[in-house]
DNA sequence: CGAGCGATTGAGGTTGATCAATACTTGTGG
DNA sequence: CCACAAGTATTGATCAACCTCAATCGCTCG
C-alpha cells in the first residue's frame, strides 16, 4: 500500500506536517497506518447518525458533509469535509455518532480503524495533540458557523460559507485565481446555512448581479475577494491556519500571485 | 489547597469518574492538580476572543456562556457553560481564542495553566482521552444547536434548550423535581438561540399558557417532562451521558423519584 | 426522446425583526 | 422603610426576510 500511495499523496500527512515537523518517526508511522481505501459515489452514506462506528474516514478527494436530521424531516448539514479531512474524527472517542456523513460529490476517502487510531496516538503523543487539536478546529468552525447562521442574514451567510470554502480549499491546493469547484446543489448550500432552496437561488443572483461571485457549472469564481470578505465578514483566525496557508490569498488580486514585480 | 478543596466537590473529578472509574493514581493527580481559585462576579468576561490565554477556566458554580460577535455588534452565544465544563478547553491546542468565555450568574472558578494540563495529560493518557473527549462532546453540542437554530422554529428551539439544561444540569446534581435555577435574561436567551429578546419574550409567555414550563424569577420548572421533550424534539443521546445520568428523568413524573412501589 | 434532477420564477403567507413605549423588579442610598 | 436608578420584562404597531406551494425551464443521461 505504501508503494502506491506516497506519504506526499496523503493529505493528512501533508497537512499534520504544516503544523509542526513531523519527525522520521511520525512520518514513518503516519505512512504505514493501515488505511482502507474506497472510492464513494456522490450522494451515498459513509456512516449514519446513531451508528456505533470502529473506525474513522478520512477524505482523500471531493466533498463530503456531515449532517443531522429533525423529527420532521429537515436536514442541516453542519459542516463541509474536504481533501485532509475526518469529518467523523471524533467517533474515536464518542460511542454512538450523532451525525451522518455523506458524499456530496465522488470521494476517494481512506477508512482508519479506531484501534489503528488509538495505538498511533499512544505511541505518538504529538500525533494525538494534533488530531484532537483538528477536532478542535471542527469546534471553532461550528462556532462560527453557529454565529452564521444565527446572527447573519442569507446574503452575508453565503458570503462567509464561500470565504470560508475558499481560504479551507486554498489551504490543500484546490484554488486557483480565487475560483475553485463546489460541486454542491442549492438545495445542499440550504441545507448548510439554515435556508430555503429557494431563498439561496435568489440570493445568489443578487450576488452575481452584484458582482460578488461567478459562477459556471459547479465552479466558483470570486472577482473581488476584499469585498466578499466584507460582505461576509469573514476572518479567517477561526481556521488557526498557518501565516503561509493564508498569505497566498492576500496578495494583491488581479496579477498572477507567483511573481512578485 | 487539598484540604480545602477535596476532590469529592471538584466537578471535574466528579465528572471523569463517572466516565471512567479513576485508579487512586489518576485520582491523586487530578486532586494535586493545581487551581487557582477565584469568585467572579456576573457579566464578567472571563477570556475575551482573540486573547492566547496560557490556562483554562472549570466551573465549579455559576453559569458561564463562550460567545462571539459580529461585525456589526450581533452576539451568538455558543454554549452554556456549568459546574464541570471548561468552556476554553480548546485554548489548550488553539493558539488564539475565537471566542469570548463570560459569566451569566456569580461563578466560582478553577484556573488551570495548559502547563499543568498538559503535564497532566502526558502522564495520564486515560485524563488525556477523557479531556479530548469533553470537548468532542462539545461538539456534539454544537452540532445539535446548528440544527436547532438553523432548522427550527423559536417555539420549539427555546424547548429543546430548555430540555437540554435539564439533562445537563441533572447530570450535575442541580435538577429537583424537574425544575432548576436559570439565571438567564432574556436577551441572552435570545443571543444563544439566534432570536430577538421581544421574540423570546412572546414565546416564552406562549409556552407557559400552553403548560409547557412554570417560572418564578429565575427559577424554571417543567411540569410535562414528556410533552417538552416532544415540543423541543429532543433525544439526548448527542450529550453522551451515562445511563445513569438519565434514569432519574425518565422515570414516572408526578410521584417522587426517589421511591419505588 | 422522455425521465429526472436541479435551477428558476411567481404569488401569496408567516415568522420573527424593528422601533418605541411602558411596566416591573431589584439593589442602593438616604 | 421609601424613592430612585438601572436593568429586565412586556406590549403594540409596523415591516422585512424568508418560507411555502406550485409551476416552468434546462440540462444530462440512459
Amino acid at each position: 500500500m505504501h508503494a502506491s500511495f506516497p506519504s506526499q499523496d496523503n493529505p493528512l500527512i501533508r497537512k499534520l506536517d504544516s503544523v509542526f515537523t513531523l519527525t522520521e518517526d511520525e512520518r514513518q508511522a503516519l505512512d504505514k497506518l493501515p488505511m482502507q481505501l474506497a472510492v464513494i459515489k456522490d450522494d451515498q452514506d459513509i456512516v449514519r447518525e446513531g451508528d456505533r462506528p470502529t473506525r474513522c474516514c478520512l477524505i482523500l478527494s471531493g466533498f463530503a458533509a456531515t449532517s443531522k436530521i429533525t423529527a420532521d424531516g429537515k436536514r442541516q448539514i453542519t459542516s463541509f469535509g474536504i481533501a485532509g479531512d475526518i469529518p467523523d474524527l471524533h467517533s474515536l472517542h464518542l460511542r454512538v455518532l450523532d451525525n451522518s456523513v455523506s458524499t456530496l460529490s465522488t470521494c476517494r476517502v481512506g477508512f482508519i480503524t479506531h484501534d489503528d487510531l488509538r495505538d498511533l496516538c499512544e505511541r505518538h503523543p504529538r500525533i494525538a495533540a494534533a488530531l484532537w487539536r483538528e477536532t478542535l478546529i471542527d469546534g471553532a468552525i461550528f462556532r462560527e458557523w453557529m454565529l452564521n447562521i444565527g446572527r447573519r442574514e442569507a446574503y452575508n451567510r453565503i458570503a462567509h460559507l464561500f470565504c470560508e470554502m475558499l481560504v479551507r480549499l486554498s489551504a490543500v491546493g484546490l484554488v486557483e485565481d480565487y475560483a475553485y469547484d463546489l460541486p454542491i446543489t442549492q438545495a445542499e448550500l440550504g441545507d448548510a446555512l439554515g435556508i430555503t432552496t429557494v431563498h439561496v437561488n435568489r440570493v445568489l443572483q443578487q450576488m452575481r448581479a452584484d458582482g460578488l461571485i461567478v459562477t459556471q457549472g459547479t465552479r466558483l469564481a470570486i472577482p473581488d475577494w476584499d469585498r466578499l470578505k466584507e460582505v461576509g465578514e469573514f476572518n479567517p483566525s477561526y481556521l488557526q491556519l498557518e501565516q503561509g496557508d493564508l498569505a497566498a490569498l492576500d496578495a494583491a488580486q488581479g496579477r498572477p500571485s507567483q511573481r512578485r514585480a
